[in-house]
RNA sequence: GUGGGUAUAGCUCAGCUGGUUAGAGCGCCAGAUUGUGGCUCUGGAGGCCAAGAGUUCGAAUCUCUUUACUCACCCCA
């Protein structure tokens, strides 16, 4: 027997229509907002993820999927989706397009780490990146995408988190006043702490340790640190959301891991999902381009973890609109008229409804209950008496009513039924 | 990478201190008189009890090893 490899999933024929309403529901809301799609690859040259993401980060460093092919050149999986982009877009000259410019795109996504709820070696994301403006506004406009999309999906309880992390000249300010801070703790660290404190200090932050908890207590803050453009930026940000009608708090510990960010950042975060609670992350990232040999172009986009998304919904008890059910189900009283409802059948699906019959010589009852388990809105039983009259009884299976409709009026009636 | 936990039918789990043919619920299939679902009842199919080794007269049950899965840390979606 084969097995699925450690950390990817199926989805299975019965789960499926909940992807499918997840990912309509993605598209018509970045069709809102004129985001248009984006296709890149699985797999890219190596260099562009250590170039982009960073090569100290955790997902460069420990995560990626890297392989050589045939002649020799590194290969790596995608291990996010907003680095490809930003390779398309310096590669295809996508500045000459209109800007803004607005992409979205599925991706699957693959990260070598130690699965656990929430968390996968493959997952997919729902992306969105605009490249091309600098104004806040647009920082708040890609974020009410977001909010748009999770409301339409349904979802209620989800935070939104927003912080600052400001350009590099004032991070590095920041850095040395943390340090500064934390300079006489250091020995009451954690190790990890330790290393983080040399390496990067800010990550002290969100350790759980209650040791470094406590050292952390009333340590200065990045959103303290900003210089006069990150600082206007985000006052302008916090007004345009208020304008959105987008509850947010800020939350200061919030660091995304990967290096390109600036400024802007922010999650949506749920508490119903264990540990791995954040089910979006984004912000800007107005350096990416230019270290991907572009020229200097400011962007905001955001993630959102598919996998993660629909396990809340099903956790929250949301409904998924399932749009896999057959509209009608013609059902074959005996063996004889099988043939007969093939043909109706046929005529059925030429005129645009989802149609079925029996292939298993099934009784009429076993029929009827395969027909409610695939949840055909209607059933018609042919047998001698409607070949003979040239009528049928259409079955209503949601309430059990029966109408008489002539067997050349079968399409006409299910279509204005069924909606 | 670092720590826990769990492995018994397709799914969720019972199987007490080792004792004969391994159980339930759900699901699946089929019936409950004549061509009609959802409720109820009846029957049926389906398990090398994760794998390997050991202890024992006897192991799903005890011990060890391996593997898989899972949760938490880390990191992230």
């Amino acid at each position: 027997m084969f097995t699925i490899p450690k950390g990817t999933k199926d989805v299975l024929p019965r789960d499926s229509y909940k992807w499918q309403f997840v990912e309509n529901a993605a598209r018509e809301t970045a069709k809102l907002f004129s985001a248009r799609e984006i296709r890149t690859p699985v797999f890219e040259y190596t260099e562009l993820f250590l170039r982009s993401i960073g090569e100290e980060t955790d997902v460069v460093s420990k995560e990626m999927y890297t392989f050589n092919d045939k002649k020799g050149r590194s290969l790596t999986l995608k291990p996010e989706g907003t680095a490809p982009v930003a390779r398309s877009y310096v590669e295809n000259a996508l500045e000459a397009d209109s800007l803004p410019l607005k992409m979205f795109y599925f991706t699957p996504v693959f990260r070598y780490e130690k699965p656990q709820e929430g968390r996968l070696r493959e997952h997919h994301q729902f992306g969105v990146e605009v490249y091309g403006s600098a104004s806040y506004l647009m920082d708040a406009e890609v974020i009410a995408l977001a909010n748009t999309f999770l409301k339409k999906v349904g979802v209620k309880d989800l935070k939104l988190n927003l912080n600052s992390i400001g350009c590099p000249e004032c991070r590095k300010k920041y850095n040395e006043a943390l340090k500064a801070f934390l300079q006489k703790n250091v020995d009451n660290m954690c190790s990890n702490c330790r290393e983080r404190f040399a390496k990067n200090p800010m990550r002290v932050l969100d350790c759980k340790e209650e040791n470094c908890k406590a050292i952390v207590k009333g340590a200065p803050r990045i959103i303290d640190f900003l210089c006069d453009g990150c600082r206007a930026h985000m006052n302008g940000l916090e007004s345009a959301l208020k304008t959105y009608g987008i509850d947010y708090v800020i939350n200061p510990d919030i660091v995304r891991g990967l290096d390109y960010y600036t400024k802007t950042v922010f999650e949506f975060v749920t508490t119903s999902l264990g540990s791995q609670g954040t089910v979006c992350g984004g912000g800007r990232y107005d350096n990416l381009v230019e270290s991907v040999g572009g020229k200097s172009t400011p962007c905001v986009g955001f993630g959102i973890g598919l996998e993660r998304l629909i396990m809340l919904l099903e956790k929250v008890g949301t409904e998924m609109i399932n749009t896999n059910r057959p509209d009608i189900y013609i059902a074959p009283q005996a063996g004889d008229y099988a043939l007969q409802c093939v043909d109706i059948v046929k005529t059925l699906r030429g005129g645009g409804i989802c149609a079925e019959t029996d292939f298993m010589g099934r009784s009429v009852k076993a029929q009827f209950k395969y027909a409610d388990k695939t949840g055909a809105r209607f059933v018609a039983v042919i047998g001698g008496n409607e070949i003979g009259s040239g009528a049928v009884e259409i079955k209503n299976m949601l309430d059990g009513t029966k109408e008489t409709v002539r067997l050349d009026k079968i399409t006409e009636y299910v279509r204005s039924k069924k909606q």
